[in-house]
DNA sequence: TGAACACAAATTGTCGACAACCTGACGGCG
DNA sequence: CGCCGTCAGGTTGTCGACAATTTGTGTTCA
């Protein structure tokens, strides 16, 4: 494993942490560090190439969005995935597809500006699927729910639909990583119809369809998690 | 002002960012500081008698609540107080408000024990109500309705309805600190209704509840700030 | 008089070092 | 053989100092 120095040169004052936050983040995301992995603050600050104080400031960034756990005069370890609290999530996660999917539907009329950035990031999931890229179709799946909460326009909502997408993610990238074909097509439909009732500003069927897609990703997520206890109930011990 | 060393001898090794931390949380939530005050890193630490180092911890931690906002290279400030957004937050509230409610209405047959830690809560609110304490007051009703949401158990829905409670906290000193009186004890009966709904499990009268609940907050802090913006308007300028 | 430039003061971002604390291994004792 | 205390290694929490950046002031020139 090659530690190397990662930085680059352009090194302007405030951007040391955030570099480290981000790319921590976005390996934690994509499951590149798994769940349990310790983060030491003098092995990160070696690969960034530089301090042990921004590497500090990262990761008490990224225990505020629960990325990881820092245990007190011990180490910082990726959070777990709790996988108890999932049904919990599963309905949070729904609440916030019918909220933000219903307030979007009801504005969309006043502010026609906005459609276009849902329609864009729309645009790069359909390209993320025909790509077969796992981890860019999870990223723009986030980005075009977002967008649709920006058009409801609650601040409140969208910060917390964003985290909640966010810790998905991490479930998203085990679910998606079992079968790479071109199964989430489903999705890019879904997804049209959502568009097409928001524009519509038709608020019930927004949000029926909202029900659906929730419950189509939560159905397929649950069976995969269905699926993986059964094997790990089968594995042959010794 | 006597910016005397107000750090006991007590230094326990990872106490130091905590302190600084919750002592400007309460400091920030009972508008002591007010919004737009600057927080000066040296004059923390001087004020706390620890290194700079801790006090900046506690500021990201602040900034990740929403409370204090960092200017790069510049100071950090005290979040203003976004009235724009209000609607938006009363909206937020409600739902929560009844998503909460209606959770602990369906689970307390189930959990009886976790209704004692709601009585409780309900009883320091009565108490600070009598004693005619905004402060405590105010906090007593965060930790009421908080311990509805963990009897409702969802820990995505409770975190965020946390985060709401504690950014409404600051409108509602402002509220609370124009009239002293006897006012709030309608809330003490709204409190003690919603407890008997969630304890005889009755979901539909619960969710009714918090919404007449949280309706005549939002209309009463909506005609303070009526009444606010009209003695604006008739400020005699010069 | 007013505007632009340069400089000084103050504040933050970063660094390297030290001290406190936890973990695990080793050895002594029952 | 097992348990407990001691000690060494390693990691975090805190510190003081330096560098980069911004803000405000003062000076010069048109």
């Amino acid at each position: 494993m090659a530690a190397a120095v990662e930085a680059a040169k352009t090194k302007t004052r405030g951007s040391g942490t955030q570099k480290v936050y981000e790319t921590l983040r976005r390996e934690i995301l994509a499951m590149e560090l798994t769940p349990g992995s310790p983060l030491d603050e003098v092995r990160l600050s070696e690969r960034f190439g530089m301090s042990r104080t921004p590497v500090r400031e990262a990761l008490l960034r990224l225990a505020s969005d629960t990325l990881v756990t820092t245990l007190p005069n011990r180490n910082t370890i990726v959070s777990a995935i709790n996988f108890a609290a999932m049904p919990h999530y599963f309905e949070a996660l729904t609440l916030m597809y019918r909220i933000s999917t219903r307030g979007a539907a009801a504005r969309a009329p006043h502010d026609r500006a906005m459609m276009a950035n849902i329609r864009s990031r729309q645009d790069e999931f359909v390209a993320a699927v025909e790509a077969q890229d796992a981890f860019a179709m999870i990223e723009a799946n986030r980005e075009f729910h977002v967008a649709i909460a920006e058009l409801a326009g609650n601040a409140y909502y969208t910060g917390f639909f964003s985290r909640l997408l966010d810790e998905g993610r991490r479930i998203l990238r085990l679910y998606y990583s079992t079968f790479e074909d071109q199964l989430p097509r489903q999705y890019v439909n879904e997804h049209e119809d959502i568009i097409a009732a928001i524009e519509a500003g038709d608020v019930d069927r927004a949000d029926r369809l909202a029900v659906a897609h929730a419950g189509q990703i939560v159905r397929q997520i649950q069976e995969y998690l269905a699926r993986e206890a059964d094997q790990a109930r089968a594995l042959p011990l010794g």
